[in-house]
RNA sequence: GCGAUAGUAGCUCAAUCGGCAGAGCGCCGCACUGUGGAUGCGGUGGUUGAGGGUUCAAGUCCCUUCUAUCGCCCCA
């Protein structure tokens, strides 16, 4: 490797041509899903003051997780770690103009100062979208299905992916049947959380730390394991018959277990993993009924959730779901340059063929006709034309098709139409 | 922020106990100066991530550092 290449930010990304064509894919498939469900795109600011994040987001994420600086003005800010805060912000600036329920979608960079990881960088893209104005099951519901119709769309299966659904007010409740205070509900919420990344008796220990007794630690442990316990929640009832209704119940499933790390959840809280939990969380979300309230605005209810692009690519590579540079490039036809006196010709013809909409570069000097070529195959391009001082002497030029080898020279009012029969467009 | 493993050509990797840095693919050229892919032949390929140390001799051993990966922490 070259060495005095001077080196990339530390945990930032390169995208090359083959990256950026995934990365459009990515970005397409999630806007005509979350347009489907009559969403719409936002964006806000990549930098905002470290005081926005200070009002909910979590301490480690502030202090420890996010690039602060202070600009010349003197004021902290801090490259945007999350969109909440943001939307929170925009939503409560707004909020007497606004159409409320707001169904909002945005898809942009975002910054963590973390070690980098397979699956996390330190700068990425996040996919945000949010329900604001509403607090019923279905809507939490109609979020859900947003995340399995995006996996459906992107061509993964349920016996590839899973939506983990579960609701913080359910457990709160059974904590309180328990008679666990409300004190160190958080504490224990964050142990449920981290069950799976503990040894047993670590995890045990950690329990009794807290304060639960044995019988405590039982029931829970029973709580955890108990796949119908949504049964006795009304509103987790009304959320799997609203997915039923959806027609996406097949991607999710209920997991007691699933609590999330985020302190502003407040009910529903969702997580999705690919089935054998080989990685990381794909996205994560859910209800957040005080967070516009926290930044100011009146209080109003929210639902939504975040999906990372990074993991989302680790599953569907596993899956043989990602779609290839191949595919996705769209490279334009090729008009090769026969020498010095005719490169002004091939430059009209490429110029009279873009007034036809189609997608075309010339070869930029005279260089073999082989050497072209070559170029025009590594391109991908489906089509090369001819323009030498044969076809200049009759009006012709010569349409070769790379796909098959077969060339035929035609008269230039009608090389459009045989480049769009090349291509397999209608003229 | 903490612990561990790794880094050799554009890519994937080899190099015995510390003893001449190699192969395949790619790239370039020629066969084939009005035509790509296939084939054959030839060629280009390196401060062994960087810096220091030990040694007659370092890709190999030691220290530092950078980067990647795995785990911890955290995951919005």
């Amino acid at each position: 490797m070259a060495k005095d290449i001077i080196r990339a930010v530390k945990g930032t990304v390169d995208f090359y041509p083959e990256e950026m064509a995934l990365r459009v894919w990515l970005y397409e498939t999630i806007r005509r899903t979350s347009e489907s469900f009559g969403y719409q795109e936002y964006e806000g600011p990549l930098l905002e003051t470290l005081e926005l994040y200070a009002a909910k987001s979590g301490e480690e994420l502030v202090k420890k997780q996010s690039f602060v600086f202070e600009d010349r003005g003197g004021t902290m800010v801090a490259l945007r770690p999350e969109l909440t805060p943001t939307l929170a912000r925009m939503v409560a600036q707004k909020q007497g103009g606004l159409n409320f329920p707001l169904r909002w979608w945005s898809y942009g960079p975002f910054w963590r100062y973390e070690r980098p990881q397979r699956g996390r960088t330190r700068e990425f893209f996040q996919w945000n979208i949010d329900l604001i104005g509403a607090d019923s099951p279905e809507a939490d519901a109609e979020l859900a299905a947003i995340a399995a119709r995006f996996f459906q769309a992107a061509g993964l299966q349920p016996s590839e992916i899973v939506l983990f659904i579960n609701s913080r007010s359910l457990m709160d409740r059974e904590l309180g049947k328990i008679d666990v205070p409300p004190e160190i509900r958080p504490e224990v919420f964050n142990l449920i959380d981290r069950r799976d990344k503990m040894k047993a008796e670590a995890w045990a220990a950690n329990a009794f730390e807290l304060g639960l007794s044995g019988m405590q630690f039982e029931t829970l442990c029973s709580l955890l394991e108990d796949g119908n316990l949504w049964q006795t929640s009304e509103e987790l009832s009304r959320f799997f018959e609203a997915a039923e209704a959806l027609g996406v119940a097949e991607y999710m499933e209920f997991a007691p277990y699933i609590i999330r790390g985020l302190a502003y959840y407040t009910g529903t809280v969702m997580e999705a993993r690919d089935k054998d939990q080989e990685f990381r969380a794909v996205l994560g979300g859910g209800r957040y009924d005080n967070l516009v309230g926290d930044v100011g605005g009146d209080p109003i209810p929210a639902v939504g959730f975040a999906m990372g692009d990074k993991v989302i690519e680790l599953v569907l590579q596993k899956y043989g779901k990602l779609p290839t540079a191949d595919a996705l490039l769209r490279p334009p036809i090729l008009v090769t340059v026969f020498n010095e006196e005719t490169i002004l010709d091939s430059m009209r013809l490429a110029a009279q063929l873009r007034q036809e909409g189609l997608p075309v570069a010339t070869y930029p000097e005279p260089e073999r006709l082989g050497k072209q070529f070559r170029y025009a195959d590594r391109l991908g391009a489906r089509a090369a034309l001819v323009l030498g001082p044969e076809e200049i002497q009759f009006g012709k030029v010569s349409v070769k098709d790379l796909g098959t080898g077969d060339q035929v020279t035609v008269d230039q009012a009608q090389m459009a139409a045989k480049v769009r029969e090349i291509l397999g467009l209608e003229s």
